[in-house]
DNA sequence: AGCACGCCGACT
DNA sequence: GTCGGCGTGCTC
């Protein structure tokens, strides 16, 4: 039997940062298992924190004397082996701590919580008593809630003596329960009652008959009961102070989508839909690890896709995982799943409470249910058994997480699928230039999608030369094109969606007259408009200019921030169509939980002609009644310095573009621009994948941009802007120190929102090919990074960020 | 993270 | 002279 049990304490520090030896004690030598939460002390006070074992051994490197485990907080494992293993491969890659990474995994009511209480140990005073416990004794602890003066006397209290802090570590994590019933007495005598009762209490009598036919070892809800007998509750009461009957708690699931579904059936699939299931499903046949990229245009069916190979793996009793970003994971996509796999569908989102993506989290654990679909942390769903993991819109950038651990759920994907020797399908109509570059590589087999089912054609797209438009009407946010074709729809009564692209709002400058931005002479990179020092600043070198008042290229004088809100363009559009009806979806108006699908409701029923928008219309929205896309300004997204902006514009006109003639009816797209020759904006209109994947692959090319180059972002952030550029100096220094001349430091530099909740921040981008000393010299700055963080410099490291701005 | 130890200025 | 301020090292 095991005697030491190797611990990962939950104190996300360098030191901390492996496991902990400590002694398995007589009374838990049979509880404790690997993969279980603990509670240990620890350090020199009388401290607790919670921990999880990672390891059984008789013997440990540690020559010191071993303190014993205090509690086990888990009747089982909540870790598998191989989410063990990887968070242990996470934390490598990501640097981040095994600890922050465990938690990440896991649903946040099982993160313990530590909570202190003092109490007197010898007697106090009267005086003493009513100034530090007015309440009684012991009292909550909390040296952040607790008053100055009297968090010191309490101290005093402490030296002396005279008080003790204990610990205590609860994990919230509760079931919800409500009453169960089970039967107290054997058949026979439940028989012999009800024909005693059955005369006078024909309600007794029934729920005695009930009783007879109930399996005495399992408890049945209360109000199920109830349902199907129609015998209240009271009734139940009374039969249990009769003892006919036992009460017990019984634990639910919180159901968060209880609304009923109506069940589907597999569609007929297209011969192009045909080929990507049998090539999926042969893989799942073989356990086999395979990477796909499905490349399907909007429309083309890929859910249909992802669903049939779903049914694959379930018939061969193997789990799916189904992964969606967050802003797709509406009900509709949900049902839709739910339709096909009924009550073997688990969700798992930000927008479930806690309790419910605990009982969610937990039917997984039991293997209750077996296919997952969730946003980003859903890829650390506890499934046993992966036949298949999907990942739909692959080309997302919230598939990365912007805190620690920063890792990309398609990494894990990649993880996962060779672990439980299972493909991983990716899904998009743009992948990422990331994953296509992949697939002609041959990493990944490429499927293609290229017909619509049913054949509906693509929509046709009119791009829209701004600067003509300015030049003869006023300054307005809709061109003529784009009005007429507006009110044509008004009159047929057909519906329309407006984008409004709000990145980048007013960070860059641009001429009115010719589309002219400002770039950076080194970086071919737009330079970013900071108000606070009045100067033009790129993001990548430093390079620092005057705000242009006049247009370098044109000499017109109409250049100048370029940017627009949604609630000014409302007003507008209102002016321009006073009987039109507008619903708006911005970050505003969805605020509240469930605005979001009320409003995407309400345009289905067909209570508005014009649905406006940001990024957020552009995903996966399926309204047949919609003819027209409109976006208003399709450039503000190839102004941000950054060198992923033209894949991005590309991505999103690409998807929007697919909102439109999503049925019968045929649809347009009109685009504004200033930009009209971009070749993402062209190649957009032409809806044109692969021209613009080879002329962006030349762009990375000539840049050294990923994929022909790796990339990790170092940023550092002190309230004081001289010691945050100081500490990135000094890391450039290092760096550069250690790496080799093929490795490309850029920076440091500010970051283009410098300034952030009183913090400034600094950064630098590495690019390189094969560094291998880059990962030891990210250790020893990370190490030496503990030091100064006590003085409030936080130093962040990224593995491939997904913002280099 | 958070606790104890340890070294310096203003008080009984 | 001590109390208590914060800066530093360490936690199986």
């Amino acid at each position: 039997m095991a005697q030491i049990g190797q611990i990962i304490v939950d104190v996300p520090t360098m030191q901390t940062n492996e496991p902990y030896s400590y002694a398995i004690p007589a009374d838990l030598e049979n509880q404790v298992q690997v993969g279980m939460r603990v509670t240990v002390p620890f350090g020199r006070g009388h401290r607790v924190v919670s921990g999880v074992v990672v390891g059984l051994s008789d013997v440990t490197n540690f020559d010191g004397q071993l303190k014993p485990i205090q509690s086990v907080l888990d009747l089982a494992p909540i870790l598998t082996t191989e989410l063990q293993q990887l968070a242990a491969w996470l934390a490598d890659t990501t640097y981040a701590f095994r600890i922050t990474c465990i938690q990440t995994m896991l649903p946040s009511l099982l993160k313990a919580q530590t909570e202190r209480q003092i109490q007197p140990t010898v007697p106090l005073t009267d005086q003493e008593m009513a100034t530090y416990f007015p309440d009684g004794a012991p009292r909550a602890f909390d040296t952040s809630k607790l008053a100055d003066t009297t968090l010191a006397g309490l101290l005093r209290l402490q030296r002396a003596g005279k008080v003790e802090v204990t610990y205590q570590v609860t994990s919230k994590a509760a079931a919800k329960t409500t009453t169960g019933i089970k039967p107290a007495l054997p058949v026979a005598k439940l028989q012999e009652i009800q024909a005693e009762v059955a005369k006078r209490a024909p309600k007794q009598a029934e729920l005695l008959a009930y009783l007879q036919t109930m399996d005495p070892d399992k408890l049945v809800a209360q109000s199920q009961v109830s349902h199907a007998t129609g015998v209240s509750t009271a009734v139940m009461t009374t039969a249990a102070d009769k003892g006919w009957l036992t009460k017990q708690p019984l634990e639910v699931y919180r159901d968060p989508f209880h609304q009923p579904v109506t069940p589907t059936k597999p569609l007929k699939l297209n011969a192009e839909q045909q080929v990507a299931v049998t090539a999926i499903t042969k893989a799942v046949d073989e356990q086999r690890t395979e990477n796909f990229l499905v490349e399907g245009v909007t429309g083309s069916g890929k859910t249909e896709v992802y669903l049939q190979s779903i049914a694959v793996a379930l018939q061969q009793h193997r789990t799916a995982l189904m992964m969606v970003p967050e802003i797709a994971l509406t009900p509709q996509m949900v049902n839709r799943v739910k339709a096909r796999f009924g009550q073997r569908v688990a969700v798992l989102h930000s927008g479930l409470s806690k309790g419910e993506q605990y009982d969610e989290w937990r039917r997984i654990d039991q293997g209750e249910a077996t296919v997952v679909v969730g946003a980003r942390s859903a890829i650390f769903a506890p499934v046993r058994n992966l036949g298949i993991i999907i990942m739909d819109e692959e080309h997302e950038s919230s598939y990365k997480q912007d805190e620690n651990p920063r890792y990309h759920a398609r990494d894990v994907a990649l993880w996962r699928g060779k672990y439980n020797h299972c493909p991983v399908v990716l899904g998009s109509a743009t992948p990422s230039l990331e994953t296509r570059a992949r697939a002609a590589k041959g990493l990944y087999t490429r499927l293609l999608l290229a017909k619509r089912v049913n054949d509906h054609p693509l929509p046709t797209v009119h791009i829209v030369d701004m600067r003509e438009e300015v030049k003869q009407r006023a300054d307005g946010d809709f061109s003529q094109p784009l009005l007429t074709a507006i009110q044509e729809r008004l009159d047929r009564h057909e519906q329309m969606v407006l984008m409004l692209n709000r990145r980048g709002y007013s960070s860059f400058v641009m001429c009115r007259d010719c589309g002219f931005v400002l770039k950076c002479p080194n970086c071919d990179i737009s330079l970013t408009l900071h108000m606070d020092t009045h100067t033009m600043k790129c993001h990548y070198c430093g390079h620092e200019e005057a705000i242009p008042h006049i247009c370098p290229n044109c000499h017109s004088r109409k250049i100048r921030y370029y940017g627009t809100g949604t609630q000014k363009v409302e007003t507008a559009l209102q002016k321009e169509f006073p009987t039109a009806r507008i619903l708006r979806m911005d970050v505003d108006s969805t605020r509240r939980k469930g605005a979001h699908e009320k409003i995407l409701r309400q345009f289905g029923d067909h209570q508005a002609d014009i649905l406006l928008g940001t990024q957020m219309i552009a995903k996966g929205l399926d309204f047949p009644n919609v003819t027209l896309v409109g976006v208003l300004n399709a450039d503000t997204a190839l102004g941000l310095p950054d060198f992923r902006a033209s894949e991005r514009t590309f991505q999103l006109l690409t998807q929007v573009s697919g909102r439109a003639g999503r049925a019968e009816k045929p649809g347009e797209v009109f685009i504004q621009t200033f930009n009209p020759d971009h070749y993402a904006i062209e190649l957009a209109q032409q809806q044109d994948y692969e021209r613009f994947f080879v002329t962006e692959m030349h762009m990375r090319h000539q840049g050294n941009y990923p994929p022909y180059y790796f990339a990790v972002q170092l940023t550092a952030s002190h309230e004081d802007e001289a010691t945050a550029a100081k500490a990135m100096y000094q890391i450039v220094g290092t760096l550069q120190k250690g790496l080799s001349k093929d490795a490309i430091v850029l920076g440091p530099t500010p970051k283009a929102i410098a300034r952030v909740k009183r913090k400034y921040y600094y950064q630098v981008v590495i690019k390189y090919k094969r560094e291998p000393q880059l990962r030891p010299l990210l250790e020893k700055i990370r190490q030496a990074a503990q030091i100064p963080a006590r003085h409030g410099l936080a130093i962040t490291i990224d593995s491939e960020p997904m913002n280099f701005m």
